[in-house]
DNA sequence: ATCCTTATTGCAAGTTTTTGCAATTGTATC
DNA sequence: GATACAATTGCAAAAACTTGCAATAAGGAT
C-alpha cells in the first residue's frame, strides 16, 4: 500500500479526498499488469478493505477516471476496463481472438494536431481503442 | 417502413433473416437523425411493434453492429449508442456540454496504414470517439 | 401451397451498473 | 486535540443489460 503513497498528497491538492477505498483501489490497479473490469477491481479489493461494496468500486473507477488517475477504455465486448494512467497509450485489440496489443501515443501526435486545427476542439490526451484481426487471425 | 426495403435482400444473401423486428428497428436508425441507445430505439421501435422486447433490442443492434448494417460507438458516459453506417466517421465528443461532432475518416488512412504496417494487425473500418473541449467550452 | 430446417424471438431469471438519500469520516480551522 | 463543514461512502432499490432455453416463424425445397 506504499506505493500509492504519492496519489495522496495530489488528491488533496485537488480538493479531493484520500480515502482508504480510493487507495485500496488505486493499489489494486498499480499491481494488475494491465487493465481490469469493474468486478475484478472489486474483487481484489475487498480482500484488503472487506467493508467496500459496489456502488462504491463504479463511482470511484469513474471519479478517478475523470479526474485523470486512471484510463478508461472499452475493449470490445461492451464493457469498461480501468488501468493505471502511467503512460499515454492505445489499445488495438483482436476481433476474433481478443488479443491485445499497446500502441504508442506518438504516431497519433500529428493526427490530433491536425484534427484540432480543422475542428476547433481542443483534445484531451484520449483513450483510443481500435479493432482489427492479429496477425495470427488472418486466414 | 418502405424505406429499409433495400436491407432485406442484403440480409438474406448473407444468410440472415428479414425479420419484422430487424426492419422495425433499421427504420427507427434510419429516421433518427444521429445515434441512439438502446432503451430510444427500444422506445421507438415498440410503437411500431408492440411485440417486441429488450433482449431483442440488444441482441438485434449487436448483431446489426457486427454484420456492418450500423455503427456502435461510446459517447463517453459509458452508454453505447448506435446508428446507421452510412458513411465511414468518427466522433469528436466535447467532454464538458456533451456536443459531438463528426470526423471524416479519409484524415485517419494514413494512421491506419502506417499501423496496420507496424503491428501486423489488418484493422476493421472500425468506429473511433475522440474526447476534448469544444470552442465554447474552452474557456 | 405445404413441409422442414434452423435462425431468431420471447420469456423468465440472473447479473451488472446506476441512483437517491441518510450516515459517515476526511481535512481544514480553531 | 476538538469542531464543523462538505466530500464520500454504504445501503436499498431501481434500471440497464445478459443469458439459457423452449417456442416461433422466415425462407428454401418439394
Amino acid at each position: 500500500m506504499s506505493c500509492v503513497n504519492e496519489f495522496a498528497p495530489q488528491l488533496r491538492a485537488r480538493g479531493f479526498r484520500a480515502t482508504p477505498q480510493r487507495m485500496v483501489i488505486l493499489h489494486v490497479l498499480r499491481h494488475a499488469g494491465g487493465h481490469l473490469t469493474p468486478s475484478q477491481v472489486f474483487e481484489q479489493a475487498r480482500i484488503d478493505l472487506p467493508g467496500l461494496t459496489e456502488p462504491t468500486i463504479y463511482r470511484t473507477l469513474e471519479f478517478l477516471a475523470t479526474s485523470g488517475f486512471v484510463l478508461a477504455a472499452h475493449v470490445g465486448n461492451g464493457k469498461m476496463v480501468y488501468e493505471l494512467a502511467e503512460a499515454q497509450h492505445h489499445h488495438l485489440i483482436c476481433r476474433h481472438c481478443g488479443a491485445s496489443t499497446e500502441i504508442e501515443h506518438a504516431p497519433l501526435e500529428t493526427l490530433y494536431h491536425q484534427l484540432e486545427v480543422t475542428t476547433g476542439y481542443r483534445l484531451d490526451s484520449s483513450h483510443v481503442t481500435l479493432f482489427g484481426l492479429c496477425p495470427a487471425c488472418q486466414s
